[in-house]
DNA sequence: AAAAGCCCCTGGATGC
DNA sequence: TGCATCCAGGGGCTTT
């Protein structure tokens, strides 16, 4: 579910409602993808002292250490003062003295895990290999050339592989890459300098334009107070294989890339 | 060492 | 109604 406009959407629903919070308790439900990393009666009495995203993490800073947080493919957060009783999904729950934090994962891919440092072994083997946030300075265009010119990999799996550019995700993968005019299967070495400009920019649009809708909702992603995306009703591409292309009428064609479905326009794309 | 596949897991939609 | 199959917003790990 969700990409980097969702789990940014997220942080923004509940980073200020739990600054300063203290830890009274914590549980696990189901086991997520890996395990906490420290017995959970380890963090009462810690205090909240920020909540900050890279790529699809969220990190939630302590007094001492941080939580890694993911939200996989179907997980989404809760945090209030009044929030029901825990369902058979929800995996992770953090009491605090400003509200309870539940991590909603049906799926089970996400995850919740401790590490005494940001680096320490336990987090820097997630987000060591994670590429430049697009919505910073620091992703600059000519340095994202420079980055495609190295890989001959199909466009569209390294925007999702996240080394070069974090955040994408498959559903924007292919909304940026028809804004910028690109086909899926376009080698990322053979995209010239004016091209990759054009995609840099489609990144930075589409994010940005993402954040500022909520996110997407396909299915069930809402952030920590409930609220839905809208995003996903205005996708040129995503999830329209055979309906009319919304620029030129050519009906939008699917594929898979990686086990991945990829959707594209063959008239407004060229490889 | 880049690149391609394999999984983890549950639930909803579809087809017979 | 039941059952089988396929698909889903991710990504670390293993194998080529």
């Amino acid at each position: 579910m969700p990409e980097l406009p969702e789990v940014e959407v997220t942080r923004l629903s509940f980073a200020d409602r739990i600054v300063h919070a203290q830890i009274e308790k914590v549980q696990m439900g189901k086991a997520l993808r890996w395990p906490l990393g420290c017995e959970p009666e380890a963090l009462q009495g810690l205090q909240v002292l920020g909540v900050r995203r890279r790529g699809k993490y969220l990190l939630v800073d302590l007094s001492a250490g941080l939580l890694l947080i993911h939200l996989g493919m179907s997980g989404s957060i809760s945090f209030g003062t009044d929030l029901p009783l825990p369902g058979k999904h929800d995996h992770f729950e953090m009491v605090t003295s400003l509200g309870t934090l539940r991590l909603h994962d049906p799926r089970r891919f996400g995850a919740v895990v401790y590490a005494p440092s940001q680096a320490h072994p336990a987090a820097v083997r997630l987000l060591a290999r994670l590429g430049v946030e697009p919505l910073t300075d620091a992703f600059d265009a000519n340095r994202f050339h420079s980055a495609l010119r190295l890989r001959k990999t199909p466009i569209k799996q390294v925007l999702l592989a996240g080394e070069v550019v974090v955040g994408v995700g498959n559903i924007y993968a292919s909304e940026t890459l028809f804004m910028a005019g690109i086909r899926p299967t376009t080698r990322a070495n053979a995209i010239s300098k004016p091209r990759a400009k054009l995609l840099h920019a489609a990144i930075q649009e589409v994010l940005a334009q993402a954040v500022a809708q909520g996110g997407s909702t396909l299915r069930d992603f809402s952030d920590a107070q409930g609220e839905s995306g809208h995003f996903q009703l205005q996708a040129m591409v995503y999830d329209r294989q055979g309906l009319p292309c919304r620029v030129c009428g050519s009906p939008i064609r699917g594929m898979r890339q990686g086990q991945r479905s990829t959707f594209y326009c063959s008239t407004c794309q060229k490889p």
